[in-house]
DNA sequence: AGCCTTTGACCAGCG
DNA sequence: TCGCTGGTCAAAGGC
């Protein structure tokens, strides 16, 4: 595993819907469960995206910028919640669809509700892999990137948890892909999802996140092929469920 | 009335 | 030191 900068994964080609705001905000509902929605409605207004395509807190948009680089504008987002000082970027492409959520710290609280996704906080769910789909692992600075793949669907991980800092930054990207991803040419260059991690950030992270602590503060997302593949099986399984589920 | 989005301006980091 | 870029602030307006 090497450690590859954070490589910003771009779908923006992609074909398929996710944000579906059809639904009432709340934003309750997993990351997963509104691409699929969204899949199925065909709905994406440009709005809502903070609320719907969530992954069960609350965030509020504080700015937005046309980035270099990327095509779409970028999305800022902090939760809502009292002292929860976690942060999300949020790429969109002109049809409303994410191409990119970066997240930025840990919630010190929990979501309203379960979520059916990854979140990268309090939900360690990080299936290593999902029936029929594939998953892989990227790391920059100790941020890992995992791929899962549900039919069309593509949603990744980024942990990266810094420990020592006493700040943990995680990114979850959920990005959709079209039934033809070569077509896209940036999804070529990139999209590339490989395995990298930081030595001493995975065995930081090994030691912690992945230990199941209590299980609901933190992300449990362990860089690293290694110890992507030896995630908690329940953990899999649940987040698996969850995603089929929402499937 | 309260919360959220929008949007331009401002600030800090980096080459 | 300057310019560029990314991130944040804050006022205004909408829901």
């Amino acid at each position: 595993a090497s450690c590859a900068p954070l490589q910003s994964y771009h779908a923006d080609s992609a074909v398929n819907p996710i944000t579906p705001l059809g639904e009432p905000t709340s934003g309750d509902d997993g990351v997963a469960q509104h691409l699929l929605e969204g899949n199925q409605k065909g709905a994406f207004p440009l709005m809502g995206i903070s609320k719907n395509a969530e992954d069960g807190y609350n965030w509020r948009k504080y700015g937005q910028k046309h980035v270099k680089g990327s095509e779409f504008p970028r999305s800022y987002y902090k939760c809502t919640y009292p002292d929860c000082l976690v942060k999300k970027k949020v790429e969109r492409s002109h049809d409303g669809q994410i191409t990119e959520i970066v997240y930025k710290g840990a919630h010190n609280h929990h979501t309203s509700r379960p979520s059916l996704l990854v979140s990268p906080f309090l939900q360690n769910e990080v299936p290593d892999s999902v029936d029929g789909g594939s998953s892989s692992v990227k790391a920059e600075d100790g941020a890992v990137w995992r791929s899962i793949q549900l039919g069309c669907k593509d949603i990744k991980v980024d942990a990266d948890w810094r420990v020592d800092g006493l700040e943990r930054t995680s990114s979850t990207s959920v990005v959709t892909k079209t039934s033809d991803p070569l077509s896209n040419p940036q999804e070529k260059t990139k999209g590339v999802l490989e395995s990298a991690g930081t030595p001493e950030l995975s065995s930081t992270l090994a030691s912690h996140d992945c230990d199941d602590e209590d299980g609901a503060t933190q992300g449990s997302i362990c860089p690293g092929g290694d110890a992507d593949d030896e995630e908690s099986e329940p953990k899999r399984r649940s987040l698996s469920l969850s995603l089929s589920l929402s499937v």
